[in-house]
DNA sequence: AAGACGGGGCT
DNA sequence: AGCCCAGTCTT
C-alpha cells in the first residue's frame, strides 16, 4: 500500500467532524470556510462559519448585506479583509456566475481573496476535481517525508509544486481525498511543533524520521567545538549538510555551549558566502 | 522575495 | 516573548 493509501485510509478513521465537511454543503458555503481558514485554526473556525452560514446561507444574500453588517459579523475571526473580499466575490458569483463557483483556476483566482490554495481547494473539496493544493500543512507534511528536511521553504518553488504535482492521484475522487487527508493529516499529527510520531502510520517511511528527527525524543546532545576558526567552520558546514538545507537557529545555538564562539563562526560563514540567512532567522545552503 | 495584515492559543 | 494557524495582496 501506498503512503497515499495509508494516509487516505488514516483519515477515514481519524478526520475530525467539522461542519463544512458534511454532506449538501454548497459551493458558497465550501468558500466561506475555505475563506475564514485563511492563517485561522478550524476550531475557531467552525462557530464562526456556522453562524455566518445561518444568517448569509447562499452568495445571494450575503451580496445584499451591507459592509457594515458584514464586518460585524466576521467578529473577531482576524484580518477583517477577507470579510469585505468575500462579500465582495459573493457579488460577483451573483453578478457572473449564477451565485455559484466557477470550477476554473483562472476563474477562481480572479475573484478578489482567492489566491492560489483556496482556488485549488475550491477545485478539490467543492467541485471534487483533481487539483494541487499547497497550503502550510501540506507542505510541511511533503518536506518531512519525502525529503527529510523539517520545514519547508518561505516560498514554494516551481520544483517544489511540480513533485506535489507528482503526488496528486490521477483520478478526480481520489484527488481530492489525497488533498483533505495529508492536510488533516499534518494537523492533527505532522505538526509544527511536537509532532506526534508516535501515532504516525507513516513513520517508518518518512525521511525526517529515518534522518533522526525530532530531535526531542532523540536528546540533541549539545556538541563542542574546537579548533582553529576554519577547523570550527568545517564542523559547522558537515552539521548544516546533514540537517539538509534548514534548521531553527535555536537547534543550532544549542550545538555548541560556547554560544560566542559559535556565533563568531557562524558571522565568518555567512561573510564568506558559505551560509545564508532568511528573514525568519533560518540557516540555508546557498542555492 | 519581502512586508503588511489580526487575533487568539500555546510554550 | 515567540511561534503558529486550510493565505492573499501589495511593493
Amino acid at each position: 500500500m501506498g503512503i497515499q493509501e495509508q494516509l487516505i485510509a488514516w483519515y477515514e478513521q481519524n478526520a475530525r467532524t467539522l461542519p463544512w465537511r458534511k454532506s449538501r454543503i454548497s459551493s458558497y458555503q465550501i468558500l466561506v470556510s475555505e475563506i475564514m481558514l485563511q492563517q485561522t485554526p478550524a476550531a475557531r473556525v467552525a462557530p464562526q462559519w456556522q453562524a455566518w452560514i445561518k444568517r448569509w446561507p447562499n452568495a445571494a444574500s450575503l451580496a445584499n448585506a451591507t459592509p457594515a453588517e458584514v464586518i460585524r459579523q466576521w467578529d473577531r475571526l482576524g484580518y477583517p479583509n477577507r470579510a469585505l473580499r468575500l462579500h465582495q466575490t459573493a457579488k460577483e458569483l451573483v453578478a457572473k456566475h449564477n451565485g455559484k463557483l466557477p470550477s476554473t483556476y483562472d476563474e477562481l483566482i480572479a475573484l478578489p481573496g482567492i489566491g492560489d490554495y483556496t482556488a485549488a481547494a475550491i477545485i478539490a473539496f467543492a467541485h471534487n476535481k483533481r487539483s494541487v493544493v499547497l497550503d502550510t500543512n501540506i507542505r510541511r507534511v511533503i518536506s518531512r517525508v519525502w525529503h527529510g528536511v523539517e520545514r519547508p521553504g518561505t516560498s514554494v518553488s516551481s520544483g517544489e509544486r511540480q513533485f506535489a504535482e507528482s503526488l496528486v492521484p490521477l483520478a478526480d475522487e481520489s484527488a481530492a481525498k489525497w488533498s483533505i487527508a495529508i492536510m488533516e493529516f499534518g494537523a492533527l499529527v505532522c505538526t509544527a511543533r511536537d509532532p506526534q510520531c508516535s501515532a504516525c502510520p507513516i513513520a517508518n517511511t518518512c525521511n525526517w524520521r529515518i534522518a533522526g528527527f525530532p530531535a526531542s525524543d532523540i536528546k540533541p546532545k549539545t556538541q563542542k567545538f574546537e579548533g582553529t576558526d576554519r577547523q570550527v567552520r568545517g564542523q559547522i558546514m558537515k552539521l548544516l549538510k546533514d540537517s539538509a538545507s534548514s534548521l531553527p537557529k535555536s537547534t543550532l545555538a544549542e550545538v555548541t555551549s560556547d554560544t560566542q564562539q559559535f556565533e563568531r563562526a557562524l558571522h565568518s560563514l555567512v561573510i564568506d558566502g558559505l551560509v545564508d540567512v532568511t528573514k525568519n532567522g533560518r540557516f540555508q545552503l546557498p542555492k
